[in-house]
DNA sequence: GCGGATCAC
DNA sequence: TATGGTGATCCGC
């Protein structure tokens, strides 16, 4: 909590301690910056804005926290203790499952875009440099951070925190090239390593230390020296027992450096101890935020220490605390599109804008051959709040026109509301607002609970674009891609399962309460807010099919104020006897008749799933030689997430 | 399935 | 003048 003095004037001496932004947070190379002075320039520069004004406006949730003091305060010792024994034995049930024989290698380009940006233009060396815009950077070099200029913040801040400020526009060819030469060698440590984005990967490095008879230590050296021979360009390594903490140690000694976490459990320990719970991924502003201010939790030691707390707190369920499983092998679940432009209540330029839109993700779906069925329309007011509206069609689409047809419902059906409130804010609000519309068209939503087991990553393996998807997509998705695919049930990965998220049992709880917390802040928000809104802006559309062949149960959208909507038809039953949902496996046979694919012989919920992926497939090859199909989708036959899989499939349930 | 929110890069 | 774009996940409905 900030101690905001107040003087007796009433007037608060330094109000840009309360304004928070993940400006100030540590970050490499930021060490001997003057945080109260970037905090107070960044408290000026936005003071008074319309996107100042929003964040106040979320701040203002976090008097939530006040509750869960109250709460806290509430407790008795004895439900502590209680709660302080459910925790301990927890941890120790996952401490009997961990495992640190592995070694696995985390590393993180340093400062990647403006280090490319640097080799194509030597004559920025040693000069403070961003990459982006005026509106935003997405990197900043070390000579600019000294400034305290950093990513993510926008560039008009940046130059007053640094006149000299040199900008790059970005260049993504540049860095898919360069990160493309480091892949190749990362390759050569790990086949089957994973990349995280353009600039990130973590190594499974256990077999080669073996072979070599050398440490992790060794290796990374080694690698970090070929990425550098290769590109020019230098990184930063991490090398511990799992990825969750080679990456926290890729950090430590950045840039240019690498930090070791030998495989010892006392070592580990000792680490975690004081090990800030903001360096763990998955913890951000708001987490911590609440964690130390109710709690007053600062490190992973602490996180143990409260473990009562945590558990009384926020363990509404008994789920979750194990459900930290990473997929090994991950499929994009959704593909999408957004702008930002200038605010704008003019229904015919926000169409505009939406068929522009409509048309980009049509364009990035055509590259992967993908098709969707739920699309969501994002919109951001010229107030800064975002809203999305989305819907479930009952067929895969992916032409523009069909895009456009579905979202421009969806914006239809907002726009009453926009307009109505734009009549009350639209005239005096100022029309030099910002607005943003956004798409997303996603292919299932619906994960169920498969945690790492979804059989969506059986399919994986048989990628045949693999490759493209590595490529088009690295622009930074911070999946995790890769690149030869990973068997999803070779026990090597699902060691790794396990170690990542019960090694660590310090972090899963953390994450936990984390998740815990959100969404008890979410709660409220939903009911507290809603009133106010601008609605300069955008926003979606959606629209929908299915297959009108199957006779499969229809979904009519439908509303109250006649627009889209749901409303579902129950209609048919499935069409299928249920005996085909284990036709392709065999009575207590794991493999699969169709197309060979063994599945462990507990995974009965997923072998069902797979059967209804083919019976989808069959569903789909159907409808194929019926329906004319566009150039796109014969080049691709099985469009990747169009495995509509649970798809039509999604009948049966 | 929907919508809000958080997080990461 | 000016605060991004893409993707994932979680939770309560």
């Amino acid at each position: 909590m900030e101690k905001s003095e107040i003087t007796s004037s009433g007037e608060n001496p330094r109000p840009w301690q309360s304004y928070h932004t993940v400006y100030t947070n540590a970050k490499a190379g930021m060490e001997g910056v003057d945080k109260e002075k970037v905090q107070r320039i960044v408290y000026e520069m936005s003071k008074g804005s319309k996107y100042f004004e929003n964040e106040e406006r979320k701040e203002a949730y976090m008097t939530e926290i006040e509750t869960m003091r109250a709460q806290c305060a509430k407790l008795k010792a004895a439900d502590v203790s209680h709660y302080q024994m459910v925790a301990d034995k927890r941890i120790l049930e996952l401490e009997s499952t961990r495992d640190l024989s592995r070694i696995w290698l985390h590393v993180d380009m340093d400062a990647f875009y403006a280090a490319v940006e640097t080799l194509s233009d030597p004559s920025l060396t040693g000069k403070p440099m961003a990459v982006g815009s005026m509106s935003m950077i997405s990197t900043a070099n070390y000579e600019a951070r000294k400034f305290g200029v950093r990513a993510a913040m926008p560039g008009f801040i940046a130059r007053k925190l640094c006149p000299d400020l040199i900008f790059v526009p970005t260049d993504f060819n540049k860095y898919t090239h360069y990160s493309d030469l480091t892949r190749k060698v990362f390759q050569k440590y790990d086949p089957h390593f994973m990349a995280a984005s353009l600039d990130e990967a973590y190594l499974d490095i256990t077999s080669v230390c073996k072979e070599r008879g050398v440490a992790g230590g060794e290796v990374a050296e080694e690698l970090r020296t070929r990425v550098y021979e290769e590109t020019g360009l230098t990184c930063s390594a991490g090398v511990a027992p799992n990825r969750l903490l080679a990456k926290v140690c890729s950090d430590i000694n950045k840039p240019n450096g690498q930090f070791v976490l030998p495989n010892d459990r006392m070592a580990v320990m000792t680490f975690i101890s004081s090990l800030p719970i903001r360096k763990i991924g998955g913890i951000g502003k708001v987490t911590e935020h609440i964690l130390r201010d109710v709690l007053g939790i600062n490190t992973c030691e602490e996180i143990l220490q409260k473990g009562g707390f945590l558990c009384a707190l926020f363990s509404h369920s008994t789920a979750g605390l194990g459900r930290t499983d990473t997929p090994q092998v991950k499929f994009r679940k959704s593909i999408s599109s957004e702008r930002t432009f200038s605010a704008t209540n003019d229904e015919a330029l926000l169409y505009q804008k939406l068929a522009d839109i409509a048309e980009m993700l049509c364009r990035d779906m055509q590259k992967e051959g993908l098709r969707g069925r739920t699309l969501t329309l994002k919109l951001k007011t010229a107030s800064f709040e975002v809203r999305s509206r989305a819907v479930t069609l009952q067929k895969y689409i992916c032409s523009s026109e069909e895009i456009l047809k579905y979202a421009s419902k969806l914006l239809k059906a907002e726009l009453p509301i926009s307009l109505r409130l734009i009549d009350k804010a639209g005239a005096s609000s100022d029309p030099t607002q910002r607005t943003l519309t956004n798409f997303v068209l996603s292919g299932d939503a619906s994960r169920k609970t498969m945690g790492g087991r979804s059989s969506l990553g059986l399919y994986c393996s048989d990628e045949p674009f693999m490759d493209d998807l590595e490529t088009s997509f690295s622009t930074d998705s911070h999946d995790i891609n890769h690149y030869e695919t990973r068997d999803p049930w070779d026990s090597t990965n699902k060691q790794d399962l396990e170690d990542h998220h019960c090694t660590f049992s310090n972090n899963i709880e953390a994450e936990e309460a984390h998740e815990s917390l959100s969404n008890d802040i979410a709660g409220n928000v939903n009911t507290a807010d809603t009133v106010e809104c601008n609605f300069n802006s955008c926003h979606t559309v959606v629209f929908e099919s299915k297959d009108a062949e199957t006779s499969l149960p229809q979904k009519l959208y439908v509303s109250n104020t006649n627009l889209v909507n749901k409303e579902v038809i129950t209609g048919n039953e499935a069409v299928f006897s249920p005996d085909w949902q284990y036709h392709c496996f065999k009575e207590d046979d794991c493999k699969c008749s169709l197309c060979g694919i063994e599945m462990p012989p507990d995974f009965v919920e997923e072998r069902r799933e797979h059967s209804d992926f083919h019976l989808a497939e069959r569903l789909q090859e159907k409808e194929s030689s019926v329906n004319s199909r566009t150039s796109i989708q014969r080049q691709s036959p099985l469009p990747l997430n169009t495995i509509p899989t649970y798809g039509p499939g999604l009948i049966i349930r």
